[in-house]
DNA sequence: AATCACCCGTGAACGTGTTCACAGCATGTT
DNA sequence: AACATGCTGTGAACACGTTCACGGGTGATT
């Protein structure tokens, strides 16, 4: 009982969640020419406290000089290999409409550490149609050669931007593809075995969320206190 | 010391960021013409546990019935009030690349309480241009715009789809303007007053915490246990 | 060499969020 | 009427995450 208990790489999953924006950070400050940093100014960058930067980066390891602060580049060498980012990681896209379309021609996928290896598309319509990724340039293929995409190359992300109706269905065939991670833009609940880790991008949820606290600020203006509001009738 | 010191309107934030969830599922079994819904069927359509849906709703108010359930036009129009989505909120976007462009024509909108008031780019080639937003057209017009636009409707919220380099100017901008609730997809954080609400959207962020995953599951799969590491030596 | 300013790493305190388990109301049945 | 069943609402226990505060290295200055 003396022993603790906590397996030795068991990092807290509001940790991970913080590792990209420190990492973005860093390689940012890294280009800019900054060779050490202190937890101070790194977490003002990163829009949260000192402390909680300390203790997160605590739980990889102890990277820190005291009385110095963190090297710039080691730190963001630690960070990508303990997200798994050190070398370029491929991801697949399903469904080419607009937002599809988008995603995929986002310039910055490759200085963050992926690469696309595959774009697809149910409609007919769509299928064949060319679209420019960075440097390279895809071809939108039928969603039926997923499979055969998934097992050559050792991709392991897909990325979702179909109508809601079709997200299931397609989660489901890149699960069977071999998939393990999914990114799903959709407006749908995915039903999934506990193996394969989802994460979900909602527009509307998020404006809802901000809509509730306009709403929080609109009746604080309104009525700064309650009053008596009209109780007297 | 006896009265709880509880403010009477204070929800808990991860209960709002559920609130979205549970109005979409809900109103989605309206449609399919289900009138009541007990706590753990909705749970699951929503994929969270019945008892943290209940208590999610608790502060709310009492809206199911015991032994029954809830019913769901009546609880649909009591969450879309709490988020303020009872009636529809403007928003502006800024930044009409290719994901500002997927956004503005993204058509859901409408269903789930938001309507564009207008669209803005700062270069002068995608002035002028037209875009498609559900049935009706918009110009996209210059940020300079901005201002006279947000004074004139009573929007609030403002979406930010520039790269990374200009998001802290036009975030400036919305705020002078008077919004008070910035979406933000440029991976960059930005610095605002305390008023002011802002959440992020950053595709690489999300993807490199799936790849996190990916690489546990890897190394899980190649060395089932840690074994007793070299530590022999 | 002694002092000082600096800053990381971390236990302990605190606060927030989730789960458990059950009292209590509604409905259907005998 | 009495009972059985179903489901909500909620205190209490628990788990998780954040903040505090300080011990203990580090490098610069005198």
């Amino acid at each position: 009982m003396t022993l603790p208990n906590r397996k030795p790489g068991a990092i807290p999953a509001a940790t991970i969640a913080r590792l990209p924006i420190y990492h973005r950070v860093l390689a940012s400050f890294g280009v800019s020419g900054v060779t050490t940093i202190a937890s101070e100014e790194l977490a003002a960058a990163c829009g949260v406290s000192s402390a909680k930067l300390r203790k997160d980066l605590s739980h990889l390891g102890s990277f820190g000089t005291r009385g110095v602060g963190y090297n710039v580049s080691y730190l963001t060498f630690q960070i990508a290999r303990e997200l798994g980012v050190s070398k370029s990681r491929g991801i697949v896209i399903v469904g080419m409409g607009n937002l599809g379309r988008a995603l995929a021609s986002y310039r910055a996928f490759g200085g963050r550490g992926f690469h696309i290896v595959g774009i697809f598309d149910r409609d007919h319509e769509l299928v064949g149609n060319t679209i420019m990724c960075g440097q390279e340039s895809f071809t939108v293929k039928p969603v039926g050669d997923l499979p055969a995409v998934v097992s050559q190359s050792d991709v392991k992300i897909g990325v979702i931007t179909t109508p809601a109706d079709s997200a299931q269905e397609i989660a489901d065939l890149m699960i069977r593809a071999g998939l393990v991670s999914i990114l799903n833009f959709a407006p749908v609940v995915l039903n999934v075995p506990d193996q394969v880790e989802v994460r979900k991008v909602d527009l509307a949820v998020e404006l809802q969320i901000l809509a509730f606290h306009d709403q929080r600020s609109d009746s604080d203006q309104n009525v700064q206190e309650p009053l008596i509001r009209a109780e007297i009738a």
